[in-house]
DNA sequence: TTTAGCATTACGGATTTCCGTAAAAAACCA
DNA sequence: TGGTTTTTTACGGAAATCCGTAATGCTAAA
């Protein structure tokens, strides 16, 4: 089993749950860091002191306060982590279930396991804890079906960008002029609407309006 | 100090952390609740049997699964028990920060205190409890000024309606048709607009698009 | 009762969105 | 290469919005 484990958790009570659950199935060592900042010193600490983490479970999100943070999120954390340090084990535990970011972080960051908080979460992490330290990535049931593709038929980032600058208060003639000045094709006005049009039946909206409350809603932006 | 506790809390890590709180200040009996329907029916069959709580603890939202509840969240399970049993404490413990629920919870709904989950939440916790116990209400930090009126000047439950109804797709006219046959008033297209624009403007929204994003961002729908 | 002030409604024109069709351009493929 | 499909752009009309102004209605004060 890991024997040296590091949690990046800024709730405490969570992190106590964690934390027991760790020492029930015996690792030595469990470290807490409160930011995410804090957990990537930890790590590079550890290397250079040769007595290196060998799991990192991280949130997702962290509460902002005073103290000015490089990594805003967990998600800036693993990725780091994972290019500079490809040997770590990152396991994401966190409330969040979108699907778009559960695929990022296994395709794009390569985390080996993403475990959803929830009533059976502590659970779940400990099948994922012994999943990866047997070289297995493991998913959350919630979320299993993340990585089959031919879900949510493709909605790229050409379409998230639209909603985004649509939720910015762009106007679709706006949005067209932004394109043009950042080469984002296609660009046109007619274009631009079209894609929307596509959008809206999608997700089976009204209008404009309702399309982004829904995406909004769905956390896609 | 409080000897019977019911917390009414899903996710089971969470739970752990109030838990040793809670038996750390003295309290002899504590009971979980993961569903908010089993908290509804513990603390009713407590009073039955001639013991009941004095203490709920009750986050806001809970994770959804097979089992259908009665009450949807944690607001619905506040409201409902203050009404039946406003001796019952209820000390809200949640993620959520927005002022407009605070608000609503501690004003129309009574309950005894609100603390946000984070970094110091276990902290403000037990400050919360041994208010509530003295008869005192108690706000975390983050939303101690949600009871300063003065706020956001006037966004009343009619702009609220209009907001929400135009993020469930429905154009003006049809918003000024469904205030006619619920019998809102003023509830004219040209109203509709009136009020529209004066929120845009108190936004700063380019239009409707963007003023929806932000009232959903700011959560007030 | 009159009048002033405010809220509601009505109206009209400019702009934007919505939606279908079609031309132009680009990509694909024997 | 020429032909076909797909993508992008263009255009036009209907509908919805944005926005100013004006008419109507209601209430309270003089």
């Amino acid at each position: 089993m890991f024997t040296k484990v590091l949690v990046s958790e800024d709730m405490d009570d969570i992190h106590k749950g964690v934390y027991t659950l760790l020492t029930d199935i015996g690792v030595l060592e469990v470290q807490q860091a409160q930011y995410s900042d804090d957990a990537y010193l930890k790590i590079r600490k550890a290397i250079f002191d040769e007595a290196p983490y060998q799991l990192l479970i991280t949130d997702l999100s962290f509460k902002q306060d005073h103290r000015e943070q490089r990594f805003k999120s967990g998600e800036a954390l693993a990725k780091a982590i994972k290019q500079e340090y490809p040997n770590l084990k990152i396991i994401v535990y966190s409330v969040e279930n979108r699907l778009q970011r559960v695929r990022t972080l296994i395709n794009e960051y390569h985390v080996d396991a993403y475990v959803c908080k929830g009533r059976k979460g502590l659970l779940e992490l400990s099948k994922a804890i012994t999943s990866v330290y047997n070289n297995e990535t493991y998913l959350s049931p919630e979320v299993a079906n993340a990585l089959s593709p031919k879900n949510e038929l493709e909605i790229d980032n050409y379409d998230i960008e639209i909603l985004k600058q649509l939720s910015n208060g762009l106007s679709q003639e706006e949005i067209s002029q932004y394109f043009k000045a950042n080469n984002i094709f296609p660009n046109s006005l007619s274009s631009i609407e079209k894609r929307l049009n596509k959008l809206r039946i999608q997700f089976k909206a009204n209008n404009a309006i309702h399309l982004v409350a829904l995406v909004k809603d769905l956390g896609l932006i």
